[in-house]
DNA sequence: ACTTTTGTGGACCAATCGGTCAACAATCAC
DNA sequence: GTGATTGTTGACCGATTGGTCCACAAAAGT
């Protein structure tokens, strides 16, 4: 081993990370890379492959945070209902609480690259199954419980979940002053309820 | 007037939308329009100001063809909730009954250029606006005729059904091998419908 | 037939794209 | 200290980007 780097290696991928998210993959330039990180371009070469390979490493540091993130509202909470609500509402937060509307990188990616890049097509679809699986489980203890309608089996239950979820953060590019997020996470959870009347 | 144009407007248009379509605003070059409409560049620049005026034209030709495919989907049907399934179904034949998954072409440039295009993210808005307009008036007849449910406002209920398929169309983009569509449409139906037991 | 007007074809442009490379700097093992 | 190794810097590259321009073609008005 010989002269270590000096720039943080987590600090430069959420920087790249950042800016991928805000602008998309094509969007952005390696200039605007440089910026981002405040790297020169020969560093940004040696420490990753090449934009492609930048942006896969963002992409995963991206979703391993949502998974983490996701784990633990959908698990730490007494409530299976109650983890799912708050799942909802983390969604609900990213199309709102942001200065602009970025939505949520995963799906920004899947819309933008999905179809034509199956490397990040199969980043993202583990990640869906990794979820997936998570959202299942809750839902599964949630029926067990009562708390959820039990007319819809969990699997299904999960994907609407997940569709509405895409659906929120896909919609949010354009009318997030429109739409009251919060308002249609509970809209959502009633759905998957069971029926009072 | 003199020299009349060779080509027809509204088939380079087509060729145009499609491309965009597949590809995306970023990823598609003029090269590639002009391949995909058979003009050259000269032709090009004097029918549009540049590629973002073609990419409008495009879109509104494209929302326009949604708008009336909604529209009769929605009015024509006997049964209010017959209507919204039909126009759910268009939403689910559009993941995957197409050779190469592109989603929905609004919706992709929702997300690619929603955020940073403000003309563009009007004419979005100006289109969700007016299919959401359908939407309440046929929920709203099915909530009178007792086949939707009705404790939920039927604007809750369109927003619903409307970032339902939004997601569905989204995720297509990277699962549409993986999730049944047309199951999705049904349990987004059970959903909004009066609950059996 | 001739002028006017507009469409067509393709050469051409500066700017930017992602990516390479070589000189230099800094740290390790010894 | 010295040599080997690796990070940093910025000049540089060919290719491609969106866009312009002009010579030429073709139809309309007279």
């Amino acid at each position: 081993m010989a002269r270590p780097r000096e720039f943080d290696m987590n600090q430069a991928l959420d920087a790249a990370l950042n800016t991928f998210w805000t602008q998309g993959y094509e969007a952005t330039s390696m200039t605007d890379l440089m910026e981002a990180t405040g790297l020169h371009k020969g560093s940004l070469y040696k420490a990753f492959e090449d934009k492609h390979d930048l942006f896969m490493k963002s992409l995963t540091r991206y979703l391993d945070n949502a998974w983490t993130m996701s784990q633990a509202t959908l698990t730490e909470a007494q409530k299976p209902l109650d983890g799912l609500r708050a799942w909802l509402g983390g969604a609900a937060q990213l199309c709102s609480k942001q200065p602009i509307q970025r939505g949520c990188m995963a799906m920004n990616t899947a819309v933008e690259l999905g179809p034509h890049d199956g490397e990040i097509a199969n980043l993202l679809r583990s990640h869906h199954a990794r979820v997936s699986e998570l959202l299942v489980k809750t839902i599964e203890r949630g029926q067990r419980a009562g708390e959820i309608r039990s007319d819809l089996s969990a699997d299904q239950i999960a994907k609407s979940c997940f569709i509405f979820t895409a659906g929120l953060v896909s919609t949010s590019k354009v009318l997030g002053d429109t739409i009251d997020f919060e308002e249609m996470v509970a809209t959502q959870l009633q759905c998957i309820t069971p029926q009072k009347d």
